[in-house]
DNA sequence: CACTAATGGATAGCATTACTATCCCTCTCC
DNA sequence: GGAGAGGGATAGTAATGCTATCCATTAGTG
């Protein structure tokens, strides 16, 4: 396959496709001679996914970046990928850490988090984001403590359950990770949109005016 | 309460806060003199919100703008002002509408979605999202139609409904548009965190090594 | 009343991000 | 043997979200 159709199987513009391989995101192609790379389903599927993370998860190239390394590293353990991987889907920034009412609430999700007894590591990018969320909640006087969230722990864990189920033992690391990914990208994107969705239907019929 | 003030107890810097005034996101404060003026708690609400949006709902200021628009206005229904609100929380540029595969989600998802009877409109952002996550789904062969999200439906449909019973009918419209407003954007960034943790903790289970 | 410092208003500058465009020369393929 | 695609390099660009500077005014401070 030539530039010119990767370009046009992926709808992926000509200039986007050779930035991409400047910066190291998409591997060149096999080179057929000096000037002439041949291209494969490799090339569309990784291109999918740096689209997918773009458009989709709203990432930046640099965090895109990261998710793309664990896909390629196939040394990691299938676990240590996973949480690699989740931190990189993240994209936070931890610029707001460190105030005081920061770091209270960093307590209480720590403390409730310690609570669940859940096997992850302290300090991920997803922890700064609960705290993120219970700041802004106790800002607007939505909530004083993590148990706000109480309610949300059963749907996820079951969900959760779920997608790690459907990893395909017999894959590939890299086919596994990649996998996970889509998977975290697609339904957080879905779940936030019919949370939303379920918000006006249930306005609907609570103020029909 | 003087700008400096405002600027120290909101941690937004006084350019930002001069731009924010400059870009009409920020209502002006009460001129005490001809340079000189007075805010008082709704700048300081106003400015947690503009935050809280972009640093917790990652909004583009213009995206802010227009909810700010829909709290700020007050002739509009109970539930015509949360749908309003919602659709400029998405962020979503509809540029990917309109290819032929994006066109066959598209038809799919309205399909599922006319199965649930919700009372929503056709053709919102949430929607466009909900086909978005279905595209990547299909390129990555994770499903073909839509029912990969039924699942969702249950617990998505309940945590909307104790939303929507958490508004105030007592309070003003801006302060329920701004109530409903905060309460999606944390929830949102919440549920998606702690779906990500979901993940980390079955996987260590799945995955020991 | 003098003086430091803040204010509003205006305008210009800047850093980052994600491309896009242009050259230029090589090499292929019909 | 000539059109055209390819690689490599460099430069330009549009949008975003501030940040900096200047200015004349005026408010508190002693």
């Amino acid at each position: 396959m030539r530039l010119q159709e990767l370009s046009e199987v992926t709808d992926v513009s000509i200039p986007s496709i050779k930035y991409y391989l400047r910066e190291g995101l998409l591997p060149p192609g096999a080179p057929r001679a000096r000037n002439q790379a041949d291209y494969g389903e490799a090339h569309v599927r990784r291109l999918r996914l740096i689209r997918a993370l773009i458009e989709v998860a709203d990432l930046s190239l640099a965090s895109v970046r990261l998710v793309i390394g664990v896909v390629e590293d196939e040394t990691a353990t299938t676990h240590e990928a996973f949480a690699t991987a989740q931190d990189a889907l993240s994209g936070r920034s931890d610029e707001r850490d460190g105030t005081e009412e920061w770091l209270s609430a960093q307590t209480e999700v720590q403390r409730w988090l310690a609570g669940l007894a859940w096997q992850v590591r302290p300090g991920t990018p997803a922890e700064g984001e609960l705290v993120d969320a219970l700041v802004v909640l106790r800002r607007f006087e939505w909530a004083t403590d993590a148990s706000i969230f109480d309610h949300l722990i059963a749907h996820t864990l079951a969900d959760a359950a779920d997608e790690v189920a459907t990893v395909d033992t017999a894959a590939g690391r890299s086919a596994q990770v990649e996998h996970v990914v889509i998977g975290t990208v697609a339904f957080e994107r879905a779940g936030a949109a019919l949370r939303r969705l379920a918000l006006e239907h249930h306005s609907a019929l609570r103020f029909p005016d």
